[in-house]
DNA sequence: CCGACGAATTGAGCAACCCTCATATTGTAT
DNA sequence: ATACAATATGAGGGTTGCTCAATTCGTCGG
């Protein structure tokens, strides 16, 4: 009759949920340990408590169950990313500077796992490369085209290049930080924000000579002739 | 007697290197072809004519070769890098401009092989983790302390995250270029380096208002000059 | 409650492959 | 010519990802 019962009052869906969840955690921890070579499937089998075989009704192979761990992963932080931009000044600069604070920040906490994420990059998968990072890069577009659209940002700056300056120092930079010792950590990272923020601003805000200087001199020079023509 | 007859006028340290390079030939095709993964030692050894016992004789294991692949590349590219600079013309911006073309331009043509190279990086090496890339990345310093010294480049400047915003940003230009259809990529790559350098400029040089505001500065004296010969 | 059928799970075994090491070959000095 | 060291060989050991025939579990109709 449709309705059927269930051991522990679980319905099937939320059993096999509960059964890949114990599968991805098993192999997160497994995985952080020894990385994608030095986890072994038996190993992750018996941590999830499951069989062997059961790995391979849930994901293709080893890989595939690494991509399921850094997929999770990586919802999580665009979640996060958003609201480290919503809680920010409502100021396009504002936002951009909490981003970019987020993200390295990010990058040295989490670097375990992100390290596992883009290994994952050169592992030539059987399937399609998959691409769990387009939602969070995402965020950046979001802040970029609305400093446009308040006319804070230029329009002529092209946000691919941006995304590829913002994410490329930045992933560079949360290397060089690890390799400091923890009390300089913060420093560097601070030091990299605003030498960052400084370079994506000169792209952004265009050359604000130009724009400003003409002005201030054209109307210092029409005031000098008002007043030349007065006597 | 010290000297000795040698087979075809070799001596035994040229035949030894001569070994060493047809293994390390054979281990670029295959890893090329492979990667880490995909290629197999049997396949290297029958390729560089030696058994494959004979290449643990040379290197410690599978990823050990691979470094080795990678870093004979590595001094070829720290090499072109040098000249790229020097048959630049004798000016700091114009130098880490050719550097940036440069570094971009090999991206995109020696893609496949510095993928190898940056996906060793994610190898947990069983030796101390090597950086054949250290002796490429002086480049960059010398052209920036060169800036320096001759005051184009603010000696405020960390050059260190300056490091990270050049090859971080370009090893992510380079791998969005490559998504690209053959005909948009040199226009991307000519867009990615124009925006980088005007990023890195807006560091090098500082705040350009101070050097500017002396030109507003001697315009007005003027101004009030003449208003005073007025009267 | 029973029996039966499909879905889910198991784990022994297979195949692939890196690396070792006992043996063989080559080179050199006396 | 002989002994000895250096170098090379490749069959076999050991590990591990993955498969699949056998088994258990869950859910129905009767």
């Amino acid at each position: 009759m449709g309705q059927s019962l269930q051991k522990a009052n679980q319905t099937k869906r939320e059993r096999i949920t509960e059964r890949e969840d114990a599968i991805v955690d098993a192999a997160r921890e497994a995985f952080l340990e020894g990385g994608l070579r030095g986890a072994r499937m038996a190993e992750i089998a018996e941590r999830a408590g499951v069989a062997e075989g059961t790995l391979y009704l849930y994901y293709k192979n080893k890989s595939d169950l690494m991509r399921a761990v850094v997929a999770q992963h990586w919802d999580d932080l665009t979640r996060a990313a958003h609201k480290a931009v919503d809680e920010a000044d409502d100021d396009p600069v504002a936002q951009l500077e909490a981003l970019t604070r987020f993200h390295l920040n990010l990058l040295v906490t989490d670097w375990p796992l992100l390290e596992l994420s883009f290994s994952l990059t050169y592992i030539e998968g059987d399937d399609p490369p998959s691409s769990y990072k387009r939602d969070y890069v995402i965020v950046l577009d979001r802040v970029l085209r609305r400093g446009q659209d308040k006319g804070v940002f230029s329009v002529q700056a092209d946000i691919r290049v941006l995304r590829d300056m913002l994410f490329g120092t930045l992933e560079y930079a949360g290397r060089s930080a690890l390799l400091l010792a923890e009390d300089k950590r913060r420093e560097h990272c601070d030091h990299s924000i605003t030498t960052l923020m400084t370079a994506m601003l000169a792209v952004l805000q265009g050359p604000q000579e130009p724009t400003q200087t003409p002005d201030v001199m054209d109307r210092l020079e029409s005031a000098v002739e008002r007043l030349e023509a007065l006597s």
